[in-house]
DNA sequence: GCCGTTTTCGGCCCGACTGTTTTCAGTCG
């Protein structure tokens, strides 16, 4: 049993008792838990077992006893009970932008509607504008949502979304009177995926800023037009968010949109123990009388707290660690000393030579670089033979750059089926750093994969299991494997936890990164460069990393490079076992 | 349905915009 099916049953129930009308602090209530079991770092099954779902915030014993029964029986009898009042098709009603709730049921009750494909020809028939408080642009509007429905493209990667969001930023910056424009939401929050853009404003003039939105970069279409408030479509298919707040009122309103809503919740919850009122406009006392807002400290200050970075306001115990002055000094860009895997031309589906990515690191300030391409596995990767060439081309180079940056040579070594790796130990031993990674075989059962991981780790080879679950944002899921076991075993073994940077991989996840520090696992933040220019990525991966609540000193590619070697030199390692066969000409 | 620094009952975050309306309900974030 899976977390996001407890997740998904929970969101079903809450949309079942909004669609019967019901209290709408109970479907809150079933939201509140779905969010928080969405969040959890354990699987919600465990924690049934040990009776202490209840000690969740906001799972009472109903929600517990709900989940339970579900994680037992694969069933429940409230979901079962509100699936009897409700068709099928209506849930899916409430996907459709514009449509929540009390359109959804009322369409169903009072003209049988009870498909996406019902309300459009409803819309389109002119049954829906009869209705009370329905009319013709309504109509026109669902029929609208319901065709982007069908073509639904879903979240954006957030290096896809980043490069708009600087854009109109850009041009919102020029307007007179704006003095300041950010990114809030999600982006500013650095999460793996965008649903739309929240953009800031703080502005003496809101409306010459209203004025430019229709021509801001990208837009295809203004979806709303207020005073203060604008929303738009790009051509790329994301949506913006645009709200300009007078200077007075901006630290509150960039507190409050960067979110998420758990976390503010908390916070206004907090307030309102404190006599307080907080909202997007500033800080006021319970008779309105305005005390601050300018600036986000503001906010927190109000409530007792130190500001908190955006990376952690997900609500998930950061308000709890402010308190107690336990906020961690996240890591930054700026400590990473080394990029510890990139791939040069001597992998096959890489670009850049050797000198290029010494020459791009160097730019980027890097200090050192560990060369990483692939094993014999991959299509034309490298034998053990060749591997051998290549360190012998990596240190040779690397003698030349002297330390501008450092070169290491190393390997991307595939995990085989059976957890052997896939080149010699000789040759293995011969480098400066290895990288452990899964690339075949992604559907075996979790046992046997974790079995596959675990052996690696053991083989006193691997100094760090890349992108840890093979997964592609978007369009490959994780693979099956125990995280918790591969944790133990790997801080067992010295081994470290990739944060793999690639925008679509960002592997290990977020909640992975911190059940990693909490294991007592290090991790290195690596690009997977494939081309020069992608040694930049890094930053993706400390975003990240920060979400997981890392510090520098959890990072082994933060410390010099003799300290790095100090730290592999502790590593166990075990004698080779395999023989790298006679081979002329190559010298260990 | 959850929760408790006024509470075991009675609250539960809050404002903008649209489209429908002549004062507001629904949706969204």
């Amino acid at each position: 049993m899976e977390n996001a099916e407890v997740v998904a049953m929970l969101g079903e129930i809450a949309d079942l008792l909004e669609l019967t009308l019901e209290n709408p602090f109970k479907v809150r209530a079933y939201r509140r838990a779905a969010q928080v079991v969405d969040t959890l770092p354990v699987p919600v099954a465990e924690l049934w077992e040990r009776g202490e779902l209840g000690s969740l915030p906001g799972v009472g014993a109903h929600t517990a006893a709900r989940i339970g029964e579900y994680v037992e029986h694969g069933t429940c009898d409230e979901l079962s009970r509100l699936r009897g009042k409700v068709p099928p098709g209506v849930l899916e009603l409430l996907q459709l932008e514009g449509v929540g709730p009390k359109t959804a049921a009322q369409a169903w009750k009072e003209l049988g509607v009870t498909s996406v494909d019902a309300l459009e020809e409803a819309a389109l028939d002119g049954r829906l504008a009869q209705l009370p408080r329905q009319g013709h642009k309504r109509a026109e509007a669902i029929a609208a949502a319901v065709a982007r429905h069908r073509s639904r493209k879903g979240r954006f990667l957030l290096h896809r979304a980043l490069p708009y969001a600087e854009a109109i930023l850009a041009r919102l910056r020029e307007v007179p009177g704006v003095k300041r424009a950010e990114a809030a939401g999600s982006v500013r929050r650095r999460k793996e995926t965008v649903g739309d853009l929240d953009l800031l404003v703080a502005s003496t003039a809101p409306e010459k800023v209203m004025r430019v939105v229709p021509g801001l970069p990208g837009v295809a279409k203004v979806l709303a037009l207020g005073p203060t408030r604008a929303t738009v479509r790009l051509r790329m298919g994301m949506q913006v968010d645009l709200r300009v707040l007078a200077p007075e009122s901006y630290g509150a309103a960039l507190h409050y949109f960067t979110g998420n809503k758990v976390h503010n919740i908390a916070v206004r919850t907090l307030a309102v123990h404190r006599g307080l009122k907080v909202s997007e406009y500033g800080v006021f006392t319970k008779r309105g009388r305005r005390l601050s807002g300018e600036r986000e400290e503001d906010v927190f200050r109000a409530v007792g707290l130190p500001w908190i970075p955006p990376e952690l306001r997900e609500g998930l115990g950061e308000l709890e660690a402010a308190a107690r002055h336990r906020l961690p000094h996240l890591v930054e860009e700026e400590d990473l000393l080394g990029d510890m895997h990139v791939h040069s031309d001597a992998s096959s589906d890489a670009s850049s030579t050797l000198e290029e990515l010494a020459s791009a690191a160097r730019a980027l300030g890097r200090r050192y670089v560990a060369i990483t391409d692939h094993s014999r596995s991959r299509p034309r990767g490298l034998t053990n033979r060749q591997l051998l060439r290549h360190a012998q081309d990596i240190r040779r180079l690397d003698t030349g750059l002297k330390g501008r940056p450092h070169l290491l040579a190393g390997i991307e070594v595939d995990i085989l089926a059976d957890g052997a790796l896939d080149l010699a130990d000789e040759a293995l031993e011969s480098l400066d750093w290895v990288v452990g990674s899964v690339h075949s075989r992604f559907q075996m059962p979790a046992r046997e994969m974790t079995a596959r991981i675990v052996a690696a780790l053991q083989s006193g080879h691997v100094h760090v299991l890349g992108h840890p679950s093979g997964r592609l944002i978007g369009s490959r899921d994780a693979y099956a494997f125990d995280l918790e076991q591969v944790l133990e075993v790997a801080r067992e073994e010295g081994v470290a936890m990739e944060v793999n940077a690639q925008p679509e991989r960002l592997d290990l996840t977020d909640t992975a990164c911190r059940m990693a520090l909490q294991a007592k696992v290090p991790l290195v933040i690596s690009s997977d460069a494939h081309h020069a220019r992608h040694l930049e990525n890094l930053r993706y991966g400390v975003w990240v990393a920060r979400r997981g609540w890392a510090e520098g000193k959890d990072v082994l590619n933060t410390r010099t490079l003799p300290e790095l070697r100090r730290h592999l030199g502790r590593v166990r390692r075990v004698p080779a076992r395999t023989r790298l066969e006679e081979e002329p000409g190559v010298t260990l």
